[in-house]
Formats: C-alpha cells, structure tokens, sequence
DNA sequence: TTGTTGTATTTCATTAATGATCGTTGTGGG
DNA sequence: CCCACAACGATCATTAATGAAATACAACAA
C-alpha cells in the first residue's frame, strides 16, 4: 500500500456486473435485489471514483462505453474467483454442491443414472446445468462438463469417455403408418420434433435442420418434451442411441448417422482435485459412461 | 444463476482482507479506514453468511482458523484482479503510471537516472517500490521488477539486463586512518554500515553479515543513510560498483568480491503489453542499464 | 496482588444509504 | 398525429449502517 488507497467498492462492482449483464437498470434491479435509485447512485459513484465514463444512458437503459467493456472483462474476473469462494462455501456444507454441464440430452442420461451418482443422502448433492460453453468451467458456473470436443484452454483437466452415436426414431405406431421413416425420403415426408435453437447444444439439431430444410413441426426448447412428442406419435426425432435406445415407445428406423457420431469428453478444473466431492463424482460420472459404453455405439 | 443465489457481499470480502492480513481489528481498522465495531459486525456478518468459522477471537486479535486460511487464499486472488482494475483505471488518467520494484540500491540507481526513464511533463509518472519477491509482481503490486535471479512462474516475461559487481567502500579519509582497510583484516578491524535486516533485499547483507560475525556499528533502515555515514567516514560498507563508483566521497578498498556477482533481470507480466505506458518504461528501463553496463562489473 | 496496556465488544446518537413515489423523457404502435 | 409504455432521475420519509465513547476481558509488569 504505497499510501492512501484510493477506496475501490467491491460491492460496486457487483453491482456494475449485474448492471452491465442486464443493460440497464431496472432488469439489474430485480436481478441484484436493489432498488434502481440505488444502482443508479451506485454507478455514478463507481465512475466519479474511477473516472471514467461507463456508461450511456440511453432511453433504452443503459449501454457499456469502451471503457465500461475494458472494465466488465476485468470484473468477470473477479466475479471468477467470487465463484470459486461461493463454491467452496457450498463444499462446507456437510452435503456438498457439485455441478455438472453438459449437453440436453446427456443431461437426461445423467439424470436418468443420478442414483450411481451421489447416495441418497449421504452424497453430495448435484445440479445439473444445459450449456455448450466451456466457459462456464473456466468461469466457475460449474465443476464438471461433459462436451464434445477437447478444451483448448489450459487449467481444464480432461478425460475421454468413449464416442456417441445419433439415429433417427419414431413411435412403432408412426413409423408403420410411415413407411417413408425407414427410407432416405423420410427427411421430406415425415414430421419431425426437434430442440429449438435456443435450447439445442449439439450437432444433431443443425444437422437435422439442414436436411429438412424448413422448421420442423415441432419445436421444444426441453429434450423430456421432443421425447414425449416422438413417443406419442407426433413424427420422427434425431435422438443419441444411448436415449432412444432405451426408450422402450420408440424403435429405431435408420443407420447410425456417421456425421454426428464424435467423442465426448469429462472436463475439469486441475484445481478440482482440493474437493473430495467433486473427486468423487467425477470418477462415478467417469465410471458411469464405461458402464454404459455398449448402449452409446 | 442457479436460483436465488445467497447474496455475498463482496466489500465484506475485501474488509476481511484487511482483518486477516492484521491480525486484529484495530490495526484492520486504520489499515482499511473504518472502524473496529464495524469491522467485528462485518466479520461475523460474513462468518454467517459463509457459515464457517473464521476466526479465533483471542485477547491479541483475530487468529485465522484453516477455514479462514481457505478463504483468504481465494479472496487473495480476487485481490489480485482487483489490482489489476486499480491499475487499469490508473492508466486512464492522462500521466498513468508505472510502479517498479527491485532491491534497496537498484533503486537508488534507477532514482537518479529518472530523467532517463519518464520526461519531466509528458511521460508516465513512476512509482518505485523496494521489494525482494517475485509475489508483489505476480499480485500485481507492481508492474515491473528488477531482481537477481530468473522468474520460474509462467505468466512472466524476463528479459537479461547483465551481471552486477559488488565491493567495499569507504571514504578516503577512514581508509587513510585505517590502513587494514585495504586487507583482509577489515572486517575484524574497522567500523561497518549495513542495511537492517528488515530493508535488506540482496544477497549482501547476510555475507557482510557472515563475515563480521557481531552486529555493524551502524544499521540503517535506508540505503542512503548507509550512503551519508559511509561519506562522512563512520566507517565501510559493501556497496554495488554502480552505486559506490559513481561516488566522489567513496574509495573503493577490494576487488569486485565474486561471491556476490550475480545477473540482474528485468521482469514484467506477460500481460503488460496493453499498456503503452509500462511497454514505453520498460524499453527505457532497459536503455538504462545498457548504457550503464560498464558501471556495473 | 494491583495497575497498565492492549485487545474486542456493546451502547447509543448520528449519519449515510435505501426505496417508494412522482416527474420527465424519449420510443414505438395505432 | 397522439398515446401508452418503459426507462432514468429527483425528492423525501424511512431504515440500516456507522463510529465515538464506554465496557469488558485477558496478558503482562511491578
């Protein structure tokens, strides 16, 4: 401290962050559990004592200058390792959090086995988050990932849990009153229910998008509803062979599809390793797929 | 955001910072600038918020438990991004600045070439800070570093800036007095000045030290008063060759002593490149010592 | 023992921050 | 064109946080 520290508010931070996310005041204000008067105070303060300008204010709300970008990515940061505290407060409880991201539909294959995961009540418990990124992980959101391709980024820990394979599938009942589901025509002449874009975190969505060319009849923004669209008879769905191969209201009617089969891979902090928890069921995830390895191909 | 997350106040983080790193609350509460009943409602505060025990409250101050060691770590790296917040909203400022850390004498050196480093007006201001640890760079305490041995972390850049020499000093008329000044007798035979154990950073203190065997006549917290007493003939030193040689008080009375020859370096954050300021200090930091090389050995 | 010095905590008056409300200002739709 | 809507800013009563002073407590020295 070479003197008098200019003082920093690090709740004003948080708040900035919670400002900056929601571009403007009134959306912070329910998010952060401040009333917007405040915020607005608090942000004007934030640039008096930093001086500079963060902000526009628009009659849209509020809009990040250059400055208030530099300064976001640098509070993301902190916001970082703000998580790591909140995630190591949850690993004081004598239940432990471990959080898991992945995928839609690996999501429900986990959810599916949770029991192999954590005892019922003496394991940690698990929060299962549907997210694409890596950069949840390196942001702290979650403990492990299940993804698609191997991390780039260095500090993530990886290992490869074997390759998933993609076919199409419809209700018995459907796929016999359509003959077509069995043949290439099927793209054209049957229905379909697919992930909407939002919500879909793979490959199988753009590539089945591709083929029929418009919006499929139905879109779902949750895997649990393409499955249930698919089993009553609504059309024909792209599913991985782990889930609709044990769906017992649906058959398979194709190949599997070689251009959406790919490895996964169990991603990791390399500082994961101080929690117990996480230790844990990390290698009940990892055992988990090598159990199930067969009903992946 | 899982759901509602429980709300950690982060200034509460930063105040704790401050507790931890003195040990008590009332030197927390001149360190941090607010007072102890705030302090001690802040802590407790926090300690239910994380639901972990913080601290042992003893008659002496505040003992971190592990727990509290835990935390400390993490909000220790939050401290560090903060940092880099401070020094980025510094750099904002029309003359941003610099702030160099090295050994007690290098300082000395680089304080009376400043001309060199920064223009009277335009350029950035400069902050030299003495230091003898890599941590208060890679903490961002500071930007760039002078030290006497190669940086083994990564996410740093070094760049060599040659050896330096050391001997020892005194002033013309004390060797001419005290003519065992010139042998090896001289460190049983004369009167010392040395830099106290807390302000020594070098290598030269603790050999002076192993030599002398008692305690100098004089310690001095602060180089130049080991300077002044050598000059007016307290007695000897052991002083850089760019310091003692550019000295018209001071004789030099050995040979360059090998023992203490080392290579200097200069060090700086693989990140610092952003910043024209620290990139401009840096080249002229390096200029200096080239041109001054001979000075050194 | 007893006084002294350092510490943390409690009390309470003061101060500062907060949020409901209203006013203002643009935006977009009819 | 006008009006409903949404957002920020200002005002002020209310609430919460703060700090000075007093208290309590343990360690240490005489």
């Amino acid at each position: 401290m070479p003197f008098k520290n200019e003082k920093l508010n690090w709740e004003d931070l948080r708040l900035f962050l919670w400002v900056a996310k929601a571009g403007g005041l009134s959306g912070a204000s329910a998010l952060a559990g401040v009333s917007a008067p405040t915020l607005s105070r608090r942000m004007t303060g934030l640039e008096k004592a930093l001086g500079a300008t963060l902000f526009e204010r628009l009659q849209s709300g509020y809009r990040l200058t250059a400055q208030g970008e530099e300064l976001l990515a640098r509070v993301q940061e902190m916001e970082e390792k703000s998580r790591a505290i909140q995630q190591w407060q949850k690993h004081l409880d004598p239940r432990p959090v471990v959080r898991i991201t992945s995928g839609a539909w690996t999501s429900v294959f986990i959810a599916r086995h949770l029991h192999q995961l954590s005892e019922r009540q003496s394991g940690p418990r698990i929060e299962l988050l549907i997210g694409a990124d890596f950069l949840n992980l390196s942001r702290r959101e979650a403990d492990l990932a299940i993804r698609n391709k191997m991390p780039e980024q260095q500090g993530l820990a990886r290992r490869r849990i074997g390759s998933v394979a993609f076919a199409v599938y419809g209700s018995p009942c459907y796929v016999e009153n359509n003959p077509q589901a069995q043949s290439e025509e099927r793209f054209e002449a049957c229905d379909w229910a697919a992930l909407t874009a939002g919500s879909a975190t793979g490959l199988s969505s753009s590539w089945l998008q591709e083929r029929i060319g418009e919006s499929p009849r139905l879109s779902c923004s949750s895997p649990h509803s393409v499955l249930e669209a698919a089993i009553s008879g609504a059309g024909l769905c792209v599913l991985p062979r782990f889930i609709g191969g044990s769906e017992k209201g649906l058959v398979c009617c194709s190949d599997p599809i070689d251009a959406l089969t790919h490895n996964q891979w169990q991603v990791s902090h390399d500082e994961s390793r101080w929690s117990p928890s996480i230790m844990q069921v990390s290698r009940s995830l990892f055992e988990l797929f090598r159990q199930h390895q067969d009903s992946f191909v």
